[in-house]
DNA sequence: TATTAATTAGTAATGATTACTATTAATTAT
DNA sequence: ATAATTAATAGTAATCATTACTAATTAATA
């Protein structure tokens, strides 16, 4: 992978926040600094920069987030403003699931949805 | 909410399986028996049948798949075939994410990725 | 510096879902 | 049973996120 100061822009979008942006998020916040990038070119390099590990996507309902949080964990996600909070919540179900399905788990996607103390 | 043939063979269609289809997948189904129903009226109906609590919607990557069991639970999705299976597991994270985050969980959202025991 | 191949901008295409509208049909009051 | 009412439908167009395509650009390299 060569050098581009697209990708290195979206890197440093990314980065810059701890809100798990979507695609277009990324993009208009690019666009402040590369006004005529393409909406084409932050979809392809996020996707090499998640298959490089570099960053996570996060499916949330219809839309894909994006994390630069790469560490496994989990989220809180709230109903009222739609925020999506990281956490690390400890649990072992691989053993659980190999024993009882013969399912050999890779990876755990566990999402809490509620309201967030903002609303409370 | 008042009759309709389309609602009924819509439910019948989705008490029919465990796969978890896709609405595209229920609209094929249906047409077996109503060969000129729109898919607009699938869509419509699901959408009707989840809000009533019927039905229950999974968001899978980028698409929404229906599940006719209702009742909390989580899933196993196999990477290679691309499978779901329903499962339960026992876990109280609403106490601690209260106490943490003060935030209120009303549900859970687990998914387990791995292989299934068919690709071993 | 010339060559090569990765990367880009711009645009068209796709796939899932929703919106719209005139028509059809289930219910309700007559 | 019949007419009136209005929810539900078929069919089509629109939307939204994402991917595919292509000719032009540009980073690396010989």
């Amino acid at each position: 992978m060569r050098y581009s100061r697209q990708r290195e822009v979206i890197m440093n979008v990314i980065h810059s926040t701890s809100t798990h942006p979507t695609a277009d998020w990324v993009y208009k916040k690019t666009q402040q600094y590369i006004p005529n990038i393409s909406l084409g070119t932050v979809y392809r390099n996020l996707k090499q920069l998640e298959s490089d590990g570099v960053i996570a996507t996060i499916h949330d309902g219809l839309v894909a987030r994006y994390d630069c949080n790469v560490e496994k964990h989990d989220h809180l996600k709230c109903k009222v403003c739609g925020s999506l909070t990281d956490l690390k919540l400890d649990y072992d179900f691989k053993s659980t699931v190999k024993r009882k399905f013969n399912f050999n788990a890779d990876e755990i996607d566990l999402t809490i949805i509620g309201t967030c103390s903002k609303h409370i």
